[in-house]
DNA sequence: GCTGTTCTGGACTTGCGGGTCCAATTTTGG
DNA sequence: CCAAAATTGGACCCGCAAGTCCAGAACAGC
């Protein structure tokens, strides 16, 4: 039934790539609210008929692929870093490399807006965002075991609960900073989670 | 030009609050993109020409009404614990109702979509919620140099800093509460930002 | 090469929702 | 009580964007 799992082609193939990147960069540039289909299709280069024959459930299913594409981007920009917590210096520079992130992507949040648009209604993408905070909490939360397990945090520390808190800390930061402009909050949030880390 | 400034009788004031109000939970309940003018018009009772007559510049200026409304709610909420952070109790008693206020509001986040929909377009939404993060992040750190004077807090603490920090976690575990629905991080955030302070 | 399937182009339909307009009614101030 | 202004009702317009359709081109496998 979803072309997934259908016969694609190597060009077809393609040109659904073509089409979720295109929309997801579009997404990024003009907002989840100001993109239609039209500006999808004249930035990628395709028609109407490709867009429903790679997305027969039209645009919520092109956005819930989206926001899957977005999703993996989030956590695959933390590497190496977020899988090698093994180290106080590898911890900074996962900080530093979360805080270089947002502030080079700036105002554009894709997801926050997916969430906005499909959280409540559609079920699926509410899925890939919960999926994605397990994950990303997982990483955190291994990197303090590991600490833990070589004795440079104490071991009576709760690990998911300190994950929950940085990660939440993470998020409120990034928000803030979507809505204000300004990346003190992240970067005090992470500084702070860190800091409680350490002692 | 705009009715605020203009002569508005009572019950012209009454119909507009009336618009207001129902606007806002029209939002909570169904989410800003479900939320038609028709919805709000139907919901109050009132009539095209009567939404257009108070708010000319059409549903931007209504939704930035309501993201005032909002605004104004999200601190009233917190009260009279917000302003009265002066012993580790009352710090106590601050974060359950944070807890306890958004977990009987539920997934219901209006302010977040209103960030999502106006922030990147209208600049009057970004200000609304920049002032908003303002005002919260003030009161927390009043409460940090009250607790400071009295030697309950380390002086050598930034005061707005660690209320940045706390304030990110707030939203931060707000915003997971929202696409997950788990009160955890909220929680965890909360309590890491105190047990912080405490020390 | 032949055949069925996949892919593509673009014209067309359709419904929804924001916004306009004007006439009728109520309220205000004097 | 009377004008002027504020308030209200609701029919109407209109553009936009999602979604449909079909015919034709490209492609895969034999």
């Amino acid at each position: 039934m979803s072309p997934e799992s259908r016969t694609l082609t190597r060009k077809g193939l393609a040109t659904r790539r073509r089409i979720i990147e295109g929309a997801a960069a579009e997404i990024r540039e003009r907002g989840i609210a100001e993109t239609t289909l039209d500006d999808v299709r004249a930035r990628t280069r395709t028609s109407k008929s490709q867009l429903f024959h790679y997305f027969p459930e039209g645009k919520d299913e092109l956005l819930l692929a989206v926001a899957r594409y977005e999703a993996d981007r989030v956590l695959s920009d933390q590497q190496p870093q977020l899988g090698d917590l093994t180290s106080w210096p590898a911890w900074v520079a996962w900080r530093d490399r979360v805080v270089e992130r947002y502030l080079s992507q700036g105002m554009d949040c894709p997801l926050s807006g997916v969430i906005a648009q499909l959280g409540r209604t559609t079920p699926g993408a509410a899925a890939v965002v919960s999926e994605l905070m397990r994950q990303w909490q997982g990483e955190i939360a291994a990197g303090i075991r590991h600490m833990q397990g070589i004795g440079e945090i104490d071991s009576g520390l709760d690990a998911d609960r300190s994950a929950a808190a940085l990660l939440a800390g993470i998020q409120g930061g990034v928000l803030v900073m979507l809505a204000t402009g300004q990346i003190d909050h992240l970067e005090a949030a992470l500084d702070m989670g860190l800091e409680n880390l350490r002692r």
